[in-house]
DNA sequence: TTATCTATTGACAAATTGCATATAGTGTGC
DNA sequence: GCACACTATATGCAATTTGTCAATAGATAA
């Protein structure tokens, strides 16, 4: 059998890996400014650049969250211009749980430094295959 | 059937997912530097703070990236004190595609430095649910 | 009543990951 | 000559995660 068969790989699909990944801390941060229902946070999304992502998964990240203890949600009582939305409020396990992310995040951007410096650096030292 | 039923969600197993998510630019950074093997890329990768992950995840990063046409391979001909290993070496195509990566990290960090300045400065202020 | 905007949920295929295990050459001590 | 440790790479598969689409449903305007 020639190696001709090996799996074909994801050719990336719709958005970029990188937003979903920072879906956590950012609803969480969002939260931290007080109770929101999704949609709201959806919008508030796009200050942090994460657009065009699908709304289930923000919604599938939010009820996981709840899951998790992180948030708890309730029906909103006041009628709004369409149905009835779910208001999200953080916990106090979600604000450690943001404490933390926030730490990993730093921990994240150190590690993107040093490839970075590294990258970096090789390209003028003029070394390697490809410049 | 009550609520109780939702999915449990994940209990994070072994390793960070952090670590998986650079591994491509981190490896084609290190094969930047010159052709090297799989084994040799492994103990790099610590340099970067990669450790404790599977060397099959790596080894099937490798192939992938290969069957992408980033990378090309060869069976190493001199014997060592092993199997034969093979040997991988950045392509041209692997090259470009180092240096998308390279600024798509650079994106990343700065949504990062957005996330973590924006945690800060509300901390500082003192306002919403938890401080 | 149809269309449109607001809001949330469900279902499912496809992709990815973690882990365990298979294979195999080389050198060491016994 | 063989049990063992170390070097080196590959494979299989269940569990998890992700992307996409469609379903549901209230309000409001034309």
């Amino acid at each position: 059998m020639p190696r001709g068969g090996r799996r074909r790989r994801w050719r990336r699909r719709g958005y970029s890996r990188r937003a979903v990944r920072f879906l956590e801390p950012t609803l969480l941060l969002g939260l931290h400014r007080g109770p929101a229902h999704g949609y709201t946070l959806i919008e508030q999304l796009r200050d942090f650049g994460l657009a065009d992502l699908d709304a289930s998964a923000v919604y599938r990240v939010l009820r996981d969250m709840e899951d998790e203890g992180w948030v708890t949600s309730s029906w909103e009582e006041e009628q709004t211009q369409g149905p009835p939305r779910r208001v999200y409020q953080l916990t106090a396990l979600g604000d450690e749980v943001l404490r933390w992310l926030t730490q990993d995040l730093r921990g994240t951007r150190s590690m993107i430094d040093q490839l970075l410096t590294s990258y970096g650096r090789h390209m003028q030292e003029g070394e390697g295959e490809y410049h």
